[in-house]
DNA sequence: GTAGCCGTCCCGCTGACCGGTACGGTGATC
DNA sequence: GATCACCGTACCGGTCAGCGGGACGGCTAC
């Protein structure tokens, strides 16, 4: 996790060092939990935690504190994932319903992938991703379409990372997944194929920015390995992604 | 906006009113712009909002701030909202399915309805709504909803406070909104026609809590007044919201 | 009983935060 | 090309908000 660990010296620094203390499947944690995760004094803790309460970005329940509504709204109104959101929903839409699978919309933020929606049915796979949530680039399907298509310094600093492995076929040698990744650019398409997590393949094609050679996100469809053929759908969801792809072309929403 | 307007007299405090001066619709923010808005001194506006960009919660652009991805992250950690959010897309994918109409999530929050989810493909009637916007309880379906099934004095205070006209046919009467809540506890559904914008309509279902007199949410679908017709479809969108509800009975994510 | 862990509160010290002020750049107006 | 308005940035000394060690009371568990 390239969490620069956030200012301690500061107050701002607490207070997001607290909120980050919050994982994806936590939904409540005592004051004694944060303690023990942010490293700060229990008597900062509680007063910083307090302050957060009365400006609505955490709230307090009997159990202990939890992640507000009011942060959830101000997360919404992060203009580049929320708008990507709008953008992209129809087009997930149409690829869930012609494959009935799970359907993700992710984008790259270091060595992860940050999932902005996952959409499915009752039936859909069982998958380790959330929607807010991570996972690395080097054993997903969007994560290599995002990787490939990724300045190559960047592309460079997280090859020659340690690659963790999640399954047996988890790619964790570092010239096999270059290979791939020049795949990924001749076929605009990236497999994954039980990296991240057993019984799981996994389907997706970028979406690109103007001139055609940045990916902003990516698009996938995942299945089990029992009724789910990957190769299958290489049209639709390479299709999806360029309709995407033009689409946010015509409106203003990137930079840095 | 019952949005006590935070302490300025507190790091914490200018930090959240620099984060909420945006709107959902504001893209990226000048600092001047944030200094109007927010009524900070320009250096020290400047030295918060860098604090914020050091802790990953604004980007920095050429033309402003913007609200960062690492919120977004953040936000959708909210553990109510987002599990909320988990559980119910498998529904209102099947609402969508049936109707190929617009469908929202929502929860609300003081006067406003927050939208969590909304769902459309590429013929989507143009809405007001967005995903993580507000809109006034008294004018939406989702919002009747969940004003009906609402604490007593919550609604009536929300009753008895002005209700502000949308279009010629937002219901600005609080004794016939109040009529339209007890139809909506018999019928266990509401109907908005044109109250919130002009040629859409819509109907909406509770997701009742445990007890089955405390709504956590609402699911609605949307159209415009051509093709679609609310009534068609109360038996499926109240079905939709009854599985969700009994759904999320059988986890546990409430509490106040 | 007592030992451990919890949340809460007190209170004197100090350095993080404050914001008035100044400066350089940029574009509009005359 | 001079003037002006407005922008973002940087400085810096005063001071009070924030700090956190410590104490306290309540609660399980053993």
């Amino acid at each position: 996790m390239p969490h620069q660990p956030a200012d301690l010296d500061t107050v701002l620094g607490k207070a997001v060092t607290i909120l980050r203390a919050f994982t994806v499947d936590d939904q409540v944690l005592s004051l004694a939990e944060l303690v023990r995760r942010t490293g700060l004094p229990k008597a900062t803790a509680h007063r910083v935690a307090g302050d957060l309460v009365t400006n609505r970005l955490l709230d307090r329940t009997d159990l202990g504190y939890r992640l507000s509504g009011g942060l959830f709204e101000l997360g919404m109104r992060a203009s580049v994932e929320r708008s990507l959101l709008e953008l992209a929903m129809p087009f997930l839409q149409d690829l869930y319903e012609r494959t009935h699978e799970t359907v993700h919309l992710g984008v790259r933020e270091g060595h992860d992938v940050v999932y902005v929606a996952k959409i499915g049915g009752h039936r859909q796979a069982k998958s380790p991703s959330r929607p807010g949530g991570r996972m690395p680039v080097h054993c997903t399907a969007i994560g290599k379409v995002l990787l490939a298509y990724a300045d190559p310094e960047a592309q460079q600093e997280i090859l020659s990372s340690p690659l963790e492995r999640r399954t047996p076929h988890t790619i964790v040698a570092p010239g096999l997944l270059e290979r791939q990744l020049a795949a990924v650019l001749e076929n605009g398409v990236a497999f994954e194929r039980e990296e991240s997590a057993a019984g799981l393949q996994c389907i997706a094609a970028p979406v690109l920015a103007d001139g055609g050679d940045k990916a902003l996100a990516a698009i996938s469809v995942t299945g089990p390995v029992g009724r789910f053929r990957p190769e299958a759908h290489v049209t639709i969801v390479r299709a999806a992604a360029q309709g995407l792809s033009s689409l946010a072309s015509r409106r203003r929403s990137l930079s840095s």
